[in-house]
DNA sequence: TCAGGTTAGGTGACAATATCACTGAAGGTC
DNA sequence: GACCTTCAGTGATATTGTCACCTAACCTGA
């Protein structure tokens, strides 16, 4: 049982884990840094979710990339490689549990992918700021956090963000956005 | 044990098998559709691979869009649930296989994001000639064919392909093309 | 072997997004 | 308040995507 800081990076290149996480509570942000130094938010991890797949890919030793950060503080379960090859080898709970986790990543990135390749930025942004802002319409983050939440540069998200505050969408101060309609934006976010 | 022959969809919507594949022989293509009809080719499963992830993300009952069309005659085991359920259970070969394949695709999927995001068409474009021109330097696919490997427009992969012609990179004719100068193509794949 | 249909490819105009090079503004610290 | 750092705004330009339409190559059947 393993307690992590918000803010901590928990795995990537330079950091490989020995052991396979259980979050039990917090959160952790798995993204991916390219070679031009941009980076894109892959996905999330939350309590009750696995870290299995990250791992596995950094036990596959290739070229790799992503990192893990923890968002909040996290509480989770760190499972030895002998215990998660036992646990593997006699439960079909366990089994099932790590392949659907898998599963669910995949589905994850196809997402992600679909929406990189053929998703426009403002649609993209509207559904970004609703899945962020989930207790209240208050949102504390800057606009390159934003930016690399979708894998794009910051000038396009101020310039969304402008636009979506004309339209009454928004309002922003420094490092701070709050949803003031939130119903125009998940319209917004729903439209493609 | 099944044969099925190139050019059909083994897998997708409304097409989901109950059995999960071994490729002995041949080339499967999986790629997404998105909403808006566009495609793109996500990754390529080849002989000595599983086709279990893609079969797995069927089972995680989740909205579900990507495709796997065989590229060639494809001979395959097709293992049953049950059986399955059983390898992972009894031998510690197979579940690495299984794991490690699943790592691979993730890897696979990290990368096609990435490059999405952030690379640039003309060196996607460039890298991609070299890797599907493996026997010789002929060629034989459409613009269109092209464009769904790399998730972008038919328009772009002509002029990208124009602007290679001119270069002394390439010579098309319809529906094929010739690598002439694979140096000058790598180093322009290379150019990160 | 020609007519008509279908598919592949070319191109201009324009829109969306990314990049670059700045600028100013807000907040922290001494 | 002076200074520094981080955050945000903006114009100019490049790249890529979209739309509309055209031409050329190939196929098929009379």
């Amino acid at each position: 049982m393993i307690k992590v800081p918000a803010g901590k990076t928990v795995f990537g290149p330079g950091a490989v884990p020995d052991n396979l996480l259980f979050l039990l509570d917090g959160r952790v942000r798995v993204q991916q840094t390219s070679e031009s130094g941009r980076d894109i938010v892959l996905y999330r991890v939350e309590a009750g979710e696995s870290c299995v797949l990250t791992t596995a890919c950094l036990l596959a030793h290739e070229p790799y990339s992503a990192e893990g950060v923890t968002e909040t503080d996290v509480t989770a379960v760190a499972i030895p490689r002998g215990a998660f090859d036992r646990l593997m080898a006699s439960s079909q709970e366990f089994r099932d549990f790590v392949l659907t986790a898998y599963a669910r990543r995949i589905t994850d990135l196809f997402r992600v992918i679909d929406d990189v390749a053929f998703g426009r930025i403002d649609v993209r942004l509207a559904g970004r700021l609703l899945a962020l802002a989930t207790d209240g319409d208050g949102l504390a983050t800057t606009h390159q956090q934003l930016a690399t939440e979708l894998g794009t540069a910051r000038e396009v998200i101020s310039r969304v963000l402008h636009d979506f505050q004309k339209r009454g969408f928004v309002a922003q101060s420094r490092g701070k956005i709050t949803l003031l309609d939130r119903d125009q934006i998940a319209k917004l976010a729903e439209s493609a």
